[in-house]
DNA sequence: AGCACGCCGACT
DNA sequence: GTCGGCGTGCTC
């Protein structure tokens, strides 16, 4: 007898075990491990995961049969079902969780009910619920008590019937065709009965006569002029049939020309032959490949790909959210041609399913993607490649909240395969092992055209006159003003996390807050609302004061938006992009906002951020960082670190081709530590300096540490659990563990839910895993009170 | 998650 | 006496 252990899409620690389901003699064969079923669970349908086929159960109880099977083929291999389990225990989270994280996005199904009532006194009697109609669909989530309650009890009395059934998220996607019915003969006598004039109809006639018994898609046909009246005449006569292809998606839009390797300096060559060797020798070894801007890191990662390439194995590389651009792509695609794979997170479901489909069925050789490629279900790894391995977007921050580099590294013990990370500005915790010699350093310090790095001036703005509101220096405005003349390009970079602009009264000082989160709303002109960006709360923008009446109610601070207008106001004849979250929330409006500025169709670019990354624009002259400081003021260890690789990254954005660059800094600290050390690109005495401070505060990489987040309705129980949690943490850690909180969050209230968190900072406690194990396991009781514990292993803050 | 089971207050 | 509130435990 064949069992399959299944682990169910329940995520909650009682169920995160696999269940031993029956395989029915129809699927007897069918089933292998790794498969996703569908599965009878209490009494309801779930999907789950087959992570193993055995001939005996565990449990004594009666087992169910699997009702049926979702996949044809596995969709997690083995080493990924491995790697998840390690990585639900690494991160605290549920294993069905893991193994969702692993497939794309898409590809998960969700569940569907349809209610159907048994005869029309039924439907008279509930209006409420089935408006007039004997089935309807069914939505469990958005119903409200009442309903449920009473589609709970018709169900139970008969009265009802409930069919479920799991679909699929995305469909292949299938775009309108038609194929031609007739014979080249048939076509040519057709072509001598219809009218002179009838031009549609003899282009279709003509086509079908060139390519007999082909498929045309709709699309097409409508291009070339064909009408849908027509093809609907068309298929009258009997011309053609309708049908339906299957879209092949391509998300690389532009063909690429093929390139060769390019000559390598000594440092480049040296790096190269390091990691080939690593390759070669199956060694599963982390290389450090710190490099300036512009020292040509991308060139060691292709040669290193094409090493791993030819000896036959795979690749992964991964770059940060915001760096996927089609300009880093191209290049790749350019050097490995169609065995590129990409997957990227503005990729529709269809497109990533696809792309996955060429990974999976070992089409594709080499995948770029971001945090969640390191999923790529590639085989035979031969190296894996983390770009800007400091950057933040490679920790996940909802459940499983993993770091990238630990999954690479763990599938690079299993691959036996090198990691490279990559980074101008290494994070303090990879350097740190660099120089213990645990990876091992590779350094590019020089720029491939040997050019001096820009020039950095810091303009101190507690001088600058708080006239204009102050947002633009005069040092600034000079030199915007003379790259202007010299038709150069300008960057302005707004270093403002959650950059925004809010409103003030003059007279009484009221700012409007968000009736749900404690935090003020923010002026959107657009919409001409105020929005919490936290609950998405929108308010229209008030005219007057709503605490005095007074209409001195005006914006205060600097969002993209009001920087623009600044902007546009000093230089009418400036052309002005400004890129941020509500300029690139359409899908490919990132892409084509670059794509215009490198056209040179625009003087200056300005936006938050995004704009600081891995953009190469070689007109570019001048960068300007405006609060160059706003990320110091926040009470959190690594914002130090944070503000100089901005700095130094968006430094590298000035001048990389044969112009001089120059960036100006405005910022308040001017004496801050990573400020002037930006200033000078010295990213030696950053770390120096800063490991100094992390040694004294006792933060990482000198302790390890984990975040626990309570949340609750009631600020009083929420506090109140957290200091239960934390007596209980007292108890199981020694005196060694250094325990802070509970604290109120910063934003203590989001979504009216209050948020306390309790920081653990360790070196080596034994206990600590079980502890928080059992911290887990009674919240899941407490959670019917409304409380909520979250559990972050290694934070990239303590905010 | 979702549902059943079981133990206490206010009602036809 | 019962109906229904929600605290607790289980789902192969």
């Amino acid at each position: 007898m064949q069992i399959a252990q299944v682990i169910v899409d329940v995520p909650t620690r009682q169920t995160n075990n696999p269940y031993s389901y029956l395989i029915p003699d129809t699927l007897k064969d069918q089933v292998m491990v790794g498969m996703r079923v569908e599965v009878s669970f209490g009494n309801r349908k779930v999907t789950g995961f087959v992570v193993a086929v055995t001939n005996k159960s565990e449990f004594d109880g009666k087992l169910k049969p699997i009702d049926s099977l979702i996949d044809l083929a596995p969709v997690i291999n083995p080493e990924l079902l491995k790697l998840s389990s390690w990585l639900a225990d690494q991160t605290y989270s549920f294993k069905i969780s893991c193994l969702q994280t692993m497939l794309p996005g898409g590809m998960r199904t969700r569940n569907q009910k349809r209610l159907i009532a048994k005869d029309d006194v039924i439907v008279q009697q509930h209006p409420e619920i089935f408006h007039g109609h004997q089935e309807i669909d069914y939505n469990q989530k958005r119903a409200d008590d009442k309903t449920v309650a009473t589609v709970l009890k018709l169900q139970r009395a008969g009265q009802i019937q409930v069919v479920e059934n799991l679909t699929h998220h995305t469909h292949p996607m299938m775009l309108k065709a038609y194929r031609g019915e007739i014979s080249p003969a048939t076509a040519q006598s057709a072509l001598a009965k219809v009218r002179k004039n009838a031009t549609c109809q003899i282009k279709l006639l003509d086509l079908l006569m060139k390519h007999p018994n082909q498929t045309f898609l709709q699309s097409k046909l409508t291009a070339d002029g064909i009408t849908a009246t027509t093809l609907k005449t068309a298929q009258q006569r009997g011309w053609l049939k309708k049908t339906a292809v299957q879209r092949v998606r391509n998300p690389f839009l532009r063909p690429t020309k093929p390139t060769a390797p390019l000559q390598l300096n000594a440092d480049q060559k040296r790096a190269v032959d390091q990691i080939n060797t690593a390759t070669t020798q199956r060694a599963d070894q982390v290389f450090l490949l710190e490099g300036v801007t512009g020292s040509g890191k991308t060139e060691v990662y292709l040669q290193s790909i094409a090493h791993a390439l030819a000896l036959g194995r795979t690749a992964l590389m991964l770059v940060p959210e915001i760096t996927l651009t089609p300009q880093i792509v191209a290049r790749i695609r350019s050097r490995f041609g169609d065995q590129v794979a990409m997957l990227h997170s503005a990729l529709s479901n269809g497109e990533r399913h696809d792309e996955w489909q060429r990974i999976n069925s070992g089409q594709a050789k080499v995948v770029v993607g971001v945090r969640s490629a390191i999923f790529a279900p590639l085989k035979n790894i031969g190296l894996i490649i983390i770009d800007e391995e400091h950057d933040s977007s490679y920790k996940q921050s909802d459940n499983p909240r993993y770091q990238t580099r630990d999954v690479a590294k763990w599938r690079a013990g299993y691959h036996h395969c090198p990691v490279v990370l990559g980074s101008a500005t290494p994070s303090l915790e990879s350097r740190a092992r660099a120089m213990k010699g645990v990876y091992q350093l590779l350094t590019l310090p020089h720029r491939i055209n040997r050019q001096a790095l820009p020039h950095v001036s810091i303009v101190d703005m507690k001088e600058v006159a708080t006239k204009r509101q102050g947002i633009l220096s005069d040092q600034l405005i000079d030199a915007i003003s003379s790259r202007l003349k010299r038709r150069e390009q300008i960057i302005l970079l707004l270093n403002r996390r959650g950059y925004s602009s809010f409103l003030m009264c003059r007279d009484c000082g009221y700012v409007p807050k968000c009736p749900n989160c404690d935090i003020s709303l923010t002026v959107h002109k657009d919409t001409h609302t105020l929005n919490c960006h936290y609950c998405g709360h929108k308010e229209p923008i008030p005219m007057v004061c709503p605490n005095c009446h007074s209409n001195r109610i005006r914006f205060y601070g600097v969002g993209s938006q009001q920087l623009e207008e600044q902007v546009k106001q000093l230089f009418p004849t400036a052309r002005v992009l400004r890129m941020d979250v509500d300029t690139t929330r359409r899908k490919g409006a990132h892409e084509a906002i670059i794509n215009q500025f490198g056209a040179h169709q625009a003087d200056i670019l300005l936006g938050t951020q995004m704009i600081a990354k891995g953009l190469d624009f070689p007109e570019v002259t001048l960068v300007g960082v405006l609060n160059a400081d706003s990320a110091l003021q926040f009470p959190d260890f690594r914002s130090s670190e944070r503000t100089f690789q901005l700095l130094t990254q968006v430094s590298g954005r000035s001048g990389r081709a044969d112009k001089v660059g120059e960036v100006i800094i405005q910022t308040f600290n001017p004496d801050h530590y990573a400020i002037q050390l930006a200033q000078t690109q010295d990213y030696e005495r950053f770390y120096a300096t800063e490991m100094r401070v992390r040694h004294d505060g006792k933060y990482p990489p000198y302790y390890f540490t984990v975040k626990v987040t309570g949340s609750a309705a009631n600020e009083n129980q929420t506090a109140a659990e957290m200091f239960g949690i934390l007596n209980f943490l007292k108890d199981r850690l020694s005196s060694q563990a250094i325990i802070l909180g509970p604290t109120p969050k910063a934003i203590t209230r989001i979504n009216n839910r209050y948020y306390y968190q309790i920081i653990i900072k360790y070196r080596k406690e034994p206990q600590l895993r079980s502890a928080l194990d059992q911290i887990l396991m009674d919240s899941q009781k407490k959670q019917r009170a409304g409380l909520q514990v979250a559990i972050d292993n290694e934070p990239l803050d303590f905010m």
